[in-house]
DNA sequence: ACCCGTGTTCGCTG
DNA sequence: TCAGCGAACACGGG
């Protein structure tokens, strides 16, 4: 489940899970997770987990071996999560690597569409990933620049929704935080990007921070941040919607009560708005 | 059987 | 050089 604030809550729980710990051993169930083939997680046997870091949707594991230290990185795709099991337990369905702890737990990394890549960069050196060459500003370490925003859109034609699925636009903002953000900034998801007038911008900009706040609120990031609650996040796929318009398709508007909400398809992906107050 | 899917990259076109 | 676009990747779930 991952954008921008599932991504934040993996790097919470892996740092809660993690840190200080040694790696034991590693089980690869499916290479084709493992940038460079399964022999390339290697290495990070013996080595501890030291620092926890996100980029847009980019995990940044720096961990300890000898007197150079070693990077993970992880990136989900569609269906990758981080899950922490008992070695009695039965692995989580799709798990495809698994990292054993001094602490006798395992760190499975499951993905049932195998989207997501893990990879091992050595001197942890991400800089020279070039996943992460074209990131724009991350709006949760970073905030988010009316005035960067602004020079980033200038130069797309698409629809404003399509420009804000660009990761060089804005880093970790995906297709649902996309229709989110719009709706909140009463922004029409099929305004051309370069035509929004600078209050709109600024709309736009609040919008995004405020959805993902309200996201990493609602999926318990707080609790996790402060060490209390469950230390196993599991989402449940049969849980309540915590969005305000993503897959609401003709429910009446939670702004101004009319709507209802409307799904449009704009580059081969759903977008959610209020037609009534989104102009 | 058919459509849909929280992401990214690649090749092609203008 | 680059924005834009569609296909491709892979495997369920409804």
């Amino acid at each position: 489940m991952p954008e921008l604030p599932e991504v934040e809550i993996a790097r919470l729980c892996l740092q809660r899970w993690g840190k200080g710990r040694h790696v034991r051993g590693i089980t690869v169930h499916d290479p084709r997770v493992v940038a460079n083939g399964a022999p390339a997680l290697r290495p990070l046997v013996g080595a501890r987990f030291a620092n926890f870091d996100r980029r847009g949707k980019n995990l940044l594991i720096t961990l300890d071996k000898g007197r150079s230290p070693l990077g993970l990185w992880s990136h989900l795709g569609m269906t990758g999560k981080w899950v922490r099991r008992s070695p009695r337990e039965e692995a989580p369905k799709f798990s495809r690597v698994e990292l054993a702890l001094d602490d006798d737990q395992v760190l499975h990394y499951a993905d049932m569409r195998l989207f997501g890549r893990l990879r091992v960069v050595p001197g942890a050196a991400f800089e020279a990933l070039p996943e992460l060459r074209d990131l724009g500003p991350d709006p949760l370490r970073e905030g988010l620049p009316p005035a960067r925003l602004a020079e980033a859109l200038a130069r797309r034609k698409v629809p404003v929704k399509v420009a804000l699925l660009d990761q060089s636009v804005v880093a970790g903002v995906g297709n649902i935080q996309a229709s989110e953000a719009l709706f909140r900034a009463r922004l029409d998801p099929r305004r051309t990007a370069n035509a929004l007038k600078p209050d709109e911008v600024r709309r736009l900009a609040t919008g995004i921070r405020a959805s993902i706040a309200h996201t990493l609120k609602a999926e318990g990031a707080d609790r996790l941040a402060r060490g209390r609650g469950d230390i196993t996040y599991v989402e449940e796929p049969g849980g309540p919607n915590p969005f305000v318009v993503y897959d609401r398709e003709g429910e009446s508007c939670p702004r101004c009560g009319r709507g209802p909400i409307t799904r449009i398809v704009q580059a081969g992906r759903a977008s959610y708005y209020c037609p009534s107050c989104q102009r």
